[in-house]
Formats: C-alpha cells, structure tokens, sequence
DNA sequence: ACCTCGCTGTCAATGC
DNA sequence: GCATTGACAGCGAGGT
C-alpha cells in the first residue's frame, strides 16, 4: 500500500509538514490569481468606459521601466558614493 | 507642450480617472508580486528543510490537475443536469 | 495492438507525413542546438581572451533593442508617408 | 567624449576583436532566429494540414527524453565496459 | 556545490 | 475562431 510506503520514507512530523507547506504555497497561489483576476477587472472597467487598454497597458509597462531605471540609476550612484567613502 | 495636448485631449474627470486606472493596477501588480516572492520564500524554506523542491512543485502542479479535472467534470454534470431540468 | 489503433486512426499517406513532420522538426531542432552550442563557444573564447561576458551580453542586448527600437521608428514613417502618399 | 575613453582603455586589436566577437555573435543569434521561424513554420504547416500540434509538441519531446535516457544508459554502459578494460 | 539569473518553451488573453 | 502577443514557470548555464 502506498501510504505505507509513505510511512515508511518520511516521519509522521515530516509529513505533517510536508502537508503544511503544500497548503501554504496552494492558498497563496490562490491569492496569487484573485489578484490577477481583479487586474483583469480593473482592465474590463476601463475598456468599458472607453478608455484603450493597449495603450493602458503600454502606459503601465513604460512606468515599471522607468522605475526600473531609476532604481538602477540609484544602485549605481550608491556603489560611487559607498566607492568614495561618501556612506 | 505636451500638457496642453493632454488638456486638449481628454477632460479634467477623465485625466482623473485614467490616473486612478493606472494607480490601482499598479497597487494590485505590486501585491501580486508580494504574494509572488512569498510563494518563493516557501519553498525555500522547504529546500532547507530538506524536500526536493522539484518533486514538490510537481505535486502542487498534479493536485491542480486534478482540481481542475474535477471542476470541468462538475460543470460537465451540471450541464447535463440543467439539460435535464434536474436543477 | 498499438500500430492497429494506429492504422485505424491515420491513412497510410497521413502516418507518412507524420513522420516526415517529426523527422524534420528534429533535424531543425538539432541544427537550432548547434548554432547555440556555437554561441557559448564564442563567449567562452571571448571570456578566454579577457572580456567580461556579461558586459558582452549586454552590449548585445542592447544593440537589439536598438534595432528593434530603430525598425519600429521605421515602420512608423512608413506609416506617416503611407498616409501622405509619398510611397 | 566617449571615443577618447574607449581609445585609453582598449588597444586598437582589442577594439577590432571585440567587433568581430560582437558581428559573429550577432550574425549566429540571427541564424538561431531564422531556424526557429522555421520550426514554427513546419508546425504552422502540420496544424494547416489537420494535425493537433500540441500532441505534435508532446511526440517530439518524448522522443528527445527517450534520446537522452538512451545516451545516458549508452554512457553508462560505457564507463563500466571502461571500468572493466573492455574497450 | 549552491545559488542566482537569463533563456526558452508553454499557456492564456486580446484583437482581427 | 484563429493568429498574434504578453505573462509565467521550468530549465540550464555561469558565477561565487
């Protein structure tokens, strides 16, 4: 039988833990996507009240990169001011 | 200057609108990817703890199969179910 | 038996096709493996001779997304001069 | 400027081999492309003619599986006839 | 030997 | 409904 076999390979304290960890990583999957879906509404909304989603889309993307940049931007001013003993 | 094209272009509300739009997808991305490095957390902890963190996902990817599979069987007997006047 | 389900599935003609499809997809797959076996390999002479790769790679990268930012640029001129008539 | 900089830090024979690295990198990532486009024009093709290429997909990853447990197997085989002053 | 990161291949969502 | 495009997970290579 399988779950002797199961038994037989982890303690009952692994399994249990074992088990935990599944469920975790399940239910924060699960948020994972409630999130995405509710993305996905906010696009839907303003598709309805006329707005271009593409466009939305390409707006949100622009954003993230110039976050992006900046971040990078500050990273390497830190690096000099860390390099000049400035920190 | 690229203001005044915007005024030109859209009213007072819907610049608001379009700025509100853009400033919830980009809470509800961010969240995502909160709940995203968590789920990463996770299974490091796991790692450390000594599971094989690829036979682990796999489960976690089977039992979404199956979970899956189950709900396109319900939806299938709900169908057929409607079909019958049984609901 | 198995090659009856198949016979019975597929005409003769079909199976034949099949195969041909696969056999050439694997031969392209394979040529796809060696040119970049051949692009690690001229990395690794580059890091050999003193290059930082990573720099390398990057220089690459951004030489495409140079490229691609300039096709783009290209393809809405053509657009703009499509709809003056000038092409 | 940036030329000057790039003349004080790399030799004239760094600068040309540093090109030619660059050229053929580029040129091989262009040929990589262009088999790919192929692979996806073969499916394109097999899908046109009726095939389900998602099943395609699965045939030919199997069969690259299979390859690879066969050469593995076959390495094996061979360290051990190695081992045992067989070959 | 581990870990991080880039790449590829897959899947779903959107527009035509 | 299909074809294109973008997001995501999985894999492999490279660095520490």
């Amino acid at each position: 039988m399988d779950a002797d076999a199961a038994a037989a390979a982890l303690t009952q304290a692994a399994r249990d833990k074992l088990k935990q960890t599944v469920m975790s990583i399940e239910k924060l999957e699960e948020e994972k996507a409630e999130v995405g879906d509710h993305i996905k509404a906010v696009y839907a909304e303003a598709k309805a009240m006329g707005y271009d989603t593409k466009a939305l889309r390409n707006v949100i993307k622009l954003r993230k990169m110039d976050r992006r940049e900046r971040e990078e931007a500050d990273a390497i001013l830190d690096t000099y001011l860390l390099a000049l003993g400035e920190i």
